[in-house]
DNA sequence: GAACCGTGGGG
DNA sequence: TCCCCAAGGTT
């Protein structure tokens, strides 16, 4: 369908584009948040601060980032001392954060900061770019609000506002490339990094994906899409594919002291680096103990645990079933022997977390499992 | 372009 | 309960 040129611009007003960063930047200047890593106004941003804000930000919540953003400053206070670090400790800190190569990238980016750039980020938006785990949007954020270049950032708070602000009905992620010349359009020669993060508060606490406060937004009379009345259904976005469940069979190994064998996963990929307990592939066929049993890491006397623990990741469910199995001491197998007491000093994804806690938590004979595992469990092992 | 890559909270 | 989605990047 082909879209007209009026909804390239916000409102019936050509000169409404003009409008829309002075007007906003009143705004900012009035709501400002505090926010850990903002530098408060008038003082100078500290880049590595701003960098390490950004990266924790991927498709991560403002609340969710405070205390990981604190621990990592506290810990690593310079980006001399982020690169001095060792992986599996970014890794450890990273813990529950979740998509895990944004910290190995952020510890190879670090390396290449302190090694090739004398400890400096590069102050421009290309420079930015050549380093791991900064893509457009990190690049465009720190070079606006860490050296105040004309950058203009879009994530997905200044592609709704926009989208909204234009009226764009093109469905993203198509729509991506137009609501980036239209976001660039209305950043101003000054205050970029400002108007940056002034969009994304917009776009967070007034611009909201649901029910958007239209009556207190600075922008309301400029935004063609409350003129038209369709500003909640935008932006538009194209359906997803179903997630597919997949399932496995995790192999909790025990010693005679209590140690459970814990293994590192692949570099690369889901999980990247970090512990798991051994167990059979994740697929989408169910799994019968005997056929798992196949890829075991051991042989022994498998006993299967009641209930099942239930994940969800951004492509796939997987739930998994334990079987439990003794080994005498000196059994040598790849991987590490860990006590329980000791699974806090291991880098576990939380997935393993929910593993540990339900095994533990069964084994020791009470009621630790979660209701839901319990009813799953019964209709599975009854159909079993 | 599309798939892959986590997690937690809110409606 | 289920779906949405959050300051995205890499392959």
């Amino acid at each position: 369908m082909p879209r007209d040129h009026a909804s390239a611009r916000p409102s019936q007003d050509p000169s409404a584009e003009r409008r829309v960063a002075p007007a906003l930047l009143a705004w900012y200047d009035r709501h400002r948040r505090e926010l850990p890593w903002r530098a408060r106004a008038g003082e100078t941003p500290n880049p590595y601060r701003v960098w390490l804000s950004e990266v924790m930000l991927q498709q991560t919540t403002v609340v969710t980032v405070g205390p990981y953003y604190a621990r990592f400053l506290e810990r690593w206070p310079t980006v001399e001392a982020l690169a001095a670090a060792q992986l599996d400790e970014v890794l450890h800190a990273w813990q529950g954060l979740g998509y895990y190569a944004r910290a190995r990238n952020l510890h190879r980016c670090a390396k290449a900061v302190a090694a090739e750039h004398g400890g400096r980020f590069p102050s421009s938006e290309e420079g930015l770019l050549t380093l791991p785990g900064i893509g457009g949007y990190t690049a465009a954020a720190v070079a606006a609000i860490a050296f105040g270049a004309k950058a203009t950032p879009v994530d997905g708070n200044i592609e709704r506002v926009v989208a909204r602000l234009f009226a764009v009905e093109t469905p993203l992620p198509a729509a991506k490339p137009e609501l980036k010349r239209l976001a660039g359009q209305l950043t101003p020669e000054t205050r970029a990094g400002d108007f940056a993060q002034a969009m994304m508060d917009l776009g967070a606490t007034v611009c909201r994906p649901k029910a958007p406060l239209c009556l207190t937004c600075p922008l309301t009379r400029l935004c063609a899409a409350r003129a038209q009345g369709i500003a909640q259904t935008l932006p538009r976005r194209s359906p997803k594919r179903a997630r597919p469940q997949k399932h496995g069979v995790v192999f909790w190994i025990r010693r005679p002291d209590g140690a459970v064998l814990m293994q590192r996963r692949a570099e690369e990929g889901l999980l990247g680096g970090l512990m798991e307990f051994p167990s059979t592939g994740w697929r989408e066929a169910a799994w019968n103990a005997k056929e798992a049993i196949k890829s075991a890491p051991v042989e022994a006397e498998w006993h299967a645990l009641p209930g099942v623990v239930q994940h969800g990741f951004t492509h796939f469910d997987i739930d998994l079933t334990l079987l439990v199995g003794d080994v005498p001491a000196r059994t040598k197998l790849d991987g590490v022997w860990v006590k329980p007491t000791d699974f806090g000093g291991q880098a576990l994804p939380t997935l393993m977390t929910k593993v540990a806690r339900h095994a533990l938590g069964v084994l020791a004979g009470e009621g630790a499992a979660p209701v839901k595992a319990r009813k799953t469990a019964k209709k599975k092992m009854a159909s079993s």
